[in-house]
DNA sequence: AGGGCCTGGGCAAAATATGTCCCGCAATGC
DNA sequence: GCATTGCGGGACATATTTTGCCCAGGCCCT
């Protein structure tokens, strides 16, 4: 990577030719078949210097055009990848990722430059690079607690399905959480041990129960086997979100939220709510992953991008020294930034 | 490395950038102060260009100007420095190394970019590299043989001085050759071992002496030290030339000159004459290395550059497998060219 | 059947690169 | 000590490229 630096110094246009032309690789990729048009509004380029890039782009074998659009080549595709580090070297990433992973006092940061929260690409980014992730952190015979989100759900879709089968068992982490079928833990972990060749079980807890039918659901044969799992799970793949946001989202009554918001709740996780200290202001009434067994596990993922995370991400953050995050460019400078201030 | 393949297709551009960057700095290494017309001059750039490129890599503090002209910094000799293996690689030089190493069935080939014939700066390029090979081949006890000539003496020339000295022995290889006192092997040798610290003899024995007068002058006690030392040589350093400019050089009369190069002869080194395929034509009359005592020696460093030498290379190759050339990419290319049309 | 989006071509206007020449100055050679 | 040479930097008309925009013709999807 040092030659890098020794062009930024030799050649420094080298450095604008290949971002721009990594971000109009990438667009293409993620929303082939595009227009030259449709791509400069996108990227908030001129449409003429789309156009000499993409007939640059072409001469190089790297895309096709036709009369649909613009597609990625193999070639393309291979190149792609292989800017990823060159780009993140550019936009400073490594340098980020170290500096967080010792603010945050986790195990691993994992940065994705952008705003996944603008691009939907750098969301599916960010799945892309927890879906590898997660291959090389389960081991046979590992009991995996997953939670919902529309992060959580990115990460299901960009999962790239492996050959060879893993013998472990992937379980929602808490129960009823989130209406949209596409964003529930239930079925995120379904398609994750299906990407997997995994086995899952469910857990299906309706929101808002009383004690009694609480109690009396608990009775299940199927919901107990699932707790069980989840008492005894050893790996955790989790989504981190905004404690108003999320109150929301589970239609608290407003005196709720309100009263969250007092005490200073600013981060959501698996059914639990916490204050910038890691300190739990509520928790959720249902059941699955207790705020304790959380802090013992030893692997533990969390995904979570976009800047107004920041202060849920470092909230989680204190929670467990083992964490491994995957986040976002803006998210990570806001947490720098924060920290920075506050000391 | 293979980062500047990724580069040669995403950003082709700085290919460009690079080789006429590299190149300006390289010039104005070598032949500070210069100005900006001399400049261009030398390089057959337009004044314009030169002028551009000038004021990009004073801005990036590579060169300073004053009213002299242009001065090479600190920071640009470390830069040109970490640039010499990327231009290498932009003019295929790695591969074009292996290609001739196999050709010629020799240990090891250096080449460095250019014709050492047009540019003094690539002459000067190769003494620097020759020097630091000669640093990692010797050893403490070598005696170490040298001859004459103008690529020795620019190995001389470019030598650079080292902190740790060694115990070894430089010698002329040969009696008696060139005129010139800077280009004899005795001032060679001299300035070898005294850059290193070590130690050296000198062999005087004039030029086309006459049986008797040899006999005579071989009782000498000087002489006779320095051919025994001769006769224990282990590692010889040497130009190769061409067998005609050679002959011319040395004043050889007329009919002997017709006659070596009727007889073939393309290769001349210490003393020895030889056609392409390596057998001696004819042995100049002095004393010194013997063809068979050269065949013997495990430590061989070659130094000859420019298309012109390219038969007398593949003369002198054919001779000692244990050879290391040091070559130019002209005389490089020329050689495949001839030995591809021979088969 | 029509609206939308696609490419590739064309073209004038704007911006940049290019090729030259000049000036004042300091070092160098005679 | 004086003329000459070679220097950087400024200036500027001209050539070349880049830019911004629009159009025609065609395929796709609704």
């Amino acid at each position: 990577m040092e030659i890098l630096s020794l062009i930024e110094l030799i050649a420094p246009e080298t450095i604008n030719l290949l971002e721009t032309r990594y971000i109009i690789l990438r667009t293409i990729f993620y929303n082939q078949p595009i227009g030259r048009r449709s791509l400069s509004d996108i990227l908030g380029f001129k449409e003429r210097a789309v156009r000499d890039q993409v007939n640059f782009l072409r001469n190089q074998g790297l895309l096709k055009i036709d009369i649909m659009g613009m597609y990625i080549t193999d070639e393309g595709i291979k190149t792609l990848e292989s800017l990823h580090p060159v780009y993140n070297h550019i936009k400073g990433i490594p340098e980020l990722e170290v500096k967080l992973k010792k603010l945050l006092k986790i195990k691993e940061v994992y940065i994705l430059p952008g705003n996944s929260r603008d691009s939907g690409m750098v969301l599916r980014d960010m799945g892309k690079i927890t879906s590898k992730i997660i291959k090389n952190t389960i081991k046979n015979g590992d009991i995996v607690g997953i939670t919902g989100g529309s992060t959580m759900a990115a990460v299901a879709e960009e999962f790239i399905p492996d050959k060879n089968k893993r013998d472990v068992i992937f379980i929602p982490a808490r129960g009823g959480l989130g209406r949209n079928v596409e964003t529930q833990a239930n079925s995120i972990a379904a398609t994750l041990a299906k990407k997997l060749g995994a086995t899952y079980r469910l857990l299906f807890v309706p929101d808002g129960l009383e004690k009694e039918a609480l109690e009396y659901i608990l009775k299940n044969e199927d919901i107990k086997e699932s707790l069980n799992l989840i008492d005894n799970m050893n790996v955790l793949i989790f989504g981190i979100g905004r404690a108003d946001t999320m109150a929301e989202r589970r239609n608290l009554p407003e005196a709720r939220v309100r009263e969250l918001i007092k005490n200073g709740a600013v981060a959501e996780a698996f059914g639990h709510y916490f204050d910038i200290k890691g300190n739990e202001i509520w928790e959720y009434k249902t059941v699955g992953l207790s705020l304790n067994k959380f802090k013992s596990l030893k692997k533990v993922i969390a995904v979570a991008g976009g800047e107004e995370k920041a202060e849920a991400i470092i909230s989680i953050s204190t929670l467990n020294e083992n964490m491994i995050l995957i986040t976002d460019e803006s998210a990570a400078r806001k947490i720098i930034e924060i920290v920075d201030n506050a000391t």
